[in-house]
DNA sequence: GAAAATAGTTGAACAAGTTCAACTTGATGA
DNA sequence: TCATCAAGTTGAACTTGTTCAACTATTTTC
């Protein structure tokens, strides 16, 4: 039953039938990866995408100065992917890795064109991912210019608690764009 | 002529039939913009989805504190859409306003899910579009965390200087996230 | 279970960016 | 063409966040 989860995780997004479930859910393998392994490496180009079973992961880059900057984190029921080295096959700026010992479902990328031809439907599936991820970050965007660094944390923690709870400080303040010492500052106010 | 500059746009995204391109056109219908006139506001529910021939939009929230906030500009050639509103049919959290005369090739809401059901190709049109946004998004996010307010003025200014040449100053800090006192003290140094 | 590495805390000095207010310049419109 | 309004400039005081360094607590690893 790996493919409960990843199914119910499509129809949250589009109308479709069992039997193109079906057909969806066998292309995607089951992997387990362990606790600090990496899924990917920046300079590498990425090969598959993910559908996060069990555990958690963070997404990063690491910029001309040596500092981690983490994109997002994906817990269970979230997707794992790197959409610009996927499609246009270069070498990816992104790093990710797990933050647990964690479960995950994978594609491959001549599999997921093949899934795009064979079952059209997936066309609007991820068509409607993106469309939502798009607004999701456009409005992180937006909190980040007009919040400050101690409203954006508590919107964190308050809105994702389950996934805060599994992190360090030093990766929730890389992903609010601060520094840990100022973190540790902000979290001794409230 | 006014169709050729979207069939361009399109055949950059997939590769696609001239019938299938002229069918998508027939959906599209020109609409004049004046200056400083609003195509939303804040508030209401987006209708259309547009595509800028002549002139140029910004696309800006008003936060509680009373500023504006720019997500993007369009100029000719970019789309403009506000995804959240058009897909779930809520309220408008955008204001978009045209800075200039503009030309715009508008579709309704009715008309865009009835183009998806007959081009099917559509729908991975707005896939890949969706998702080279994504990444586009992505990097400006990390470009906020990692670069200060002149660097990210700097690459604004290089990467987009036919955008940046029609705006104030004032619009322009408001897409960087900052004062415009700011930014003209920013200028002065450089 | 000891040693080593990593995470978190704290303080002082500093840099980046804001706020407010006063001023100058430029655009716009009756 | 004069008056008005918005855009841009500048300075001083202030707030937010950084840097570096020294320290403590907590995990990891052998």
């Amino acid at each position: 039953m790996p493919y409960d989860l990843l199914k119910l995780n499509i129809q949250k997004n589009i109308q479709i039938s069992e039997k193109d479930l079906d057909t969806i859910s066998s292309y995607f393998k089951p992997h387990l990866i362990k606790k600090k392994d990496f899924l990917l490496t920046q300079g590498s180009i990425y090969k598959f995408e993910g559908f996060v079973l069990e555990g958690c992961f963070r997404v990063f880059t690491i910029d001309k100065k040596g500092n981690e900057n983490t994109l997002y984190f994906a817990a269970k029921d979230w997707w794992l992917m790197d959409i610009d080295s996927f499609m246009n096959q270069t070498p990816s700026n992104l790093n990710i890795q797990a933050l647990e010992d964690s479960k995950i479902l994978l594609i491959n990328r001549a599999d997921k064109l093949a899934l795009y031809e064979s079952v059209p439907i997936v066309e609007k599936l991820f068509r409607v991912m993106s469309q939502k991820a798009l607004v999701a970050w456009q409005r992180r965007l937006i909190r980040n210019h007009c919040e400050t660094a101690k409203e954006r944390y508590h919107y964190f923690a308050t809105t994702y608690p389950n996934i805060a709870s599994k992190l360090t400080d030093k990766q929730i303040a890389s992903y609010l764009g601060i520094t840990h010492e100022f973190l540790s500052k902000i979290k001794k106010q409230s």
